[in-house]
DNA sequence: ATAAGGCCTAAGAG
DNA sequence: ACTCTTAGGCCTT
């Protein structure tokens, strides 16, 4: 096993794991007391999750909070693939100084400091968020926990027995009856075939990465199951796209009553709008905590 | 380009 | 105990 130690005095900004892994980001990852999206864990839970090496090897990670640290125990160096996955390297100080001075994103930063936008693998952010359709976080958690046990690659560590999320190649295995039989619900053809566009190469969600923004949403649509408001969730916690605004019910309720000349009709021009108003290059780190914000009422 | 109807299902509200 | 509504929408007309 190897181990290591972050300073959280060191990342501007701070960092609160929990409220980071927690906050209807990513569903990637599971607590030790296995009520991952259930209630506030212990203050040292720790938070497991499995990645992919180059050459089809998995490792495992684990992170915690404790003494002012972020620890971390491993089957490899994990330090940079923490520091890449949990987005160490942001400047989260300088962004919310940045943001636009309204009320409503003022209480959501100052209720929530430390909270950091992640950034999953893609694939597994992709299936995550096709599940997330009309559903709480925490069914979308064990959805994807299913998944991982049922296709992905078993890892065993410290005396555990751990599971990666699948391949493309292994999800698409599964047939539509399989994933409703699982609880997907209309969702099983939409992961099916999304599965089965990466695996045979039709489509690659990391191309997405190559383009402009609102091209790369328009790109991410052409998988099945993903429309505008999964795309840019795919955009915001996977490839990188800090401006997404994902509109979904909370945020369209905050449009509503906080932002209301910002509603121009369709999705893309009420975003767009709402973009510019939440300070443009950062606007999807503002949407996250008022989502969080608006949806946890704290 | 935009609008209505259908869709799985578990958990919470009434 | 039961029914009704809701939950981070998407696909097809």
């Amino acid at each position: 096993m190897e181990t290591g130690t972050i300073s959280i005095d060191e990342l501007a900004g701070g960092f609160d794991l929990y409220r980071t892994l927690e906050s209807g980001q990513s569903y990637l990852w599971q607590r030790s007391d296995g009520e991952m999206y259930g209630g506030t864990p212990a203050p040292d839970a720790w938070y497991t999750t499995v990645v992919g090496g180059s050459t089809g090897t998995r490792d495992v990670i684990r992170v915690r909070t404790h003494d002012g640290c972020l620890e971390w125990e491993s089957t490899t160096d994990a330090e940079p693939i923490v520091r890449r996955l949990l987005r160490l390297g942001d400047d989260l100080e300088a962004i919310v100084a940045a943001g636009p001075d309204d009320p409503l994103l003022r209480e959501a930063y100052e209720a929530h400091r430390g909270m950091r936008l992640v950034a999953d693998p893609s694939f597994g952010c992709l299936i995550s968020f096709i599940c997330s359709a009309q559903m709480r976080v925490g069914r979308i958690h064990t959805m994807v926990t299913t998944l991982a046990r049922e296709y992905g690659d078993e890892v065993a560590f410290d005396g555990e027995t751990y599971h990666a999320f699948p391949t493309p190649e292994q999800l698409a295995t599964a047939t539509e009856a399989d994933l409703r039989d699982l609880g997907l619900g209309y969702r099983a053809p939409y992961v099916v075939r999304t599965a089965e566009m990466v695996a045979n190469g039709e489509a690659d969600p990391d191309a997405a990465r190559d383009l402009e923004y609102e091209d790369a949403r328009e790109y991410l649509t052409q998988f099945v199951g993903v429309g505008d408001k999964v795309a840019d969730c795919v955009l915001l916690f996977s490839l990188g796209f800090d401006e997404a605004v994902p509109l979904d019910t909370w945020i369209k309720s905050a449009v509503e009553e906080y932002y209301p000349d910002c509603d121009r009709g369709s999705y893309a021009a009420t975003s767009r709008a709402l973009r510019d108003r939440l300070g443009g290059e950062y606007a999807g780190y503002a949407q996250t905590y008022v989502f969080h914000h608006l949806r946890t009422g704290e």
